[in-house]
DNA sequence: CAAACGATTGAACATATATTCAATTATTTG
DNA sequence: CAAATAATTGAATATATGTTCAATCGTTTG
């Protein structure tokens, strides 16, 4: 892998690898969730999630709809997903192996 | 997902979410490769190789071996190597969105 | 056993980052 | 138009983190 492939996926991983950014990813998975929503749901204040939001949307992790006041965001491709899952199994052997 | 599966995931992500580091692994992903050619390959110091993949190590992303005076580390598991395959799906996929 | 080699460790430092709080911007509705 | 609701923004701060450098540890070999 050279340089600029390492600095452009390390950016994505950089970006799951905070508990509360993750949360918010996870949160607007299936369907598009509105900030109120995903505040309530991960159980941090509206300003943290909008904070978390910029930086996921500028990355194209996640899309931005507004409807009305509220504005909803939903998670941007099945890329995500799938690395979500292989991750979850990851986890999921090694409780396997280490109990 | 709950509070502590998302720690616990968002670890692992973290620790794939720095350049350097991601390089380190994906660096022994094939086959084991010994400090010094991680170094070299990756083109920082042995000294600096050492921190990350202490930490790499810790939470099993990579296991070590030593064979004499070297010491051979090599990526965990094959989870590992599909998520890092979707992400770079990921990656391509934004890139042929917008070129 | 001493020298050489490879790897690890710890301290120090500059930088990045998550969070909070208050102020501001959009949008709807009375 | 004013009030209310939802979301964003910016500044401030405490903490975490990547990197460097020098010293140390473990192993082999002359």
């Amino acid at each position: 892998m050279v340089e600029d492939q390492a600095i452009e996926i390390a950016e994505i991983f950089h970006l799951l690898g905070d508990p509360t950014r993750l949360r918010i990813v996870t949160c607007c998975l299936e369907e598009p969730r509105n900030v109120g929503e995903i505040a309530e749901t991960v159980g941090v204040s509206a300003s943290l999630v909008s904070h978390h939001l910029r930086l996921l949307k500028a990355t194209r992790l996640v899309r931005a709809d507004r409807r009305g006041k509220q504005v909803f965001y939903v998670a941007a491709d099945e890329h995500v997903q799938k690395v979500l899952k292989d991750m979850m199994d990851h986890v999921a052997e090694q409780h396997r192996e280490a109990p």
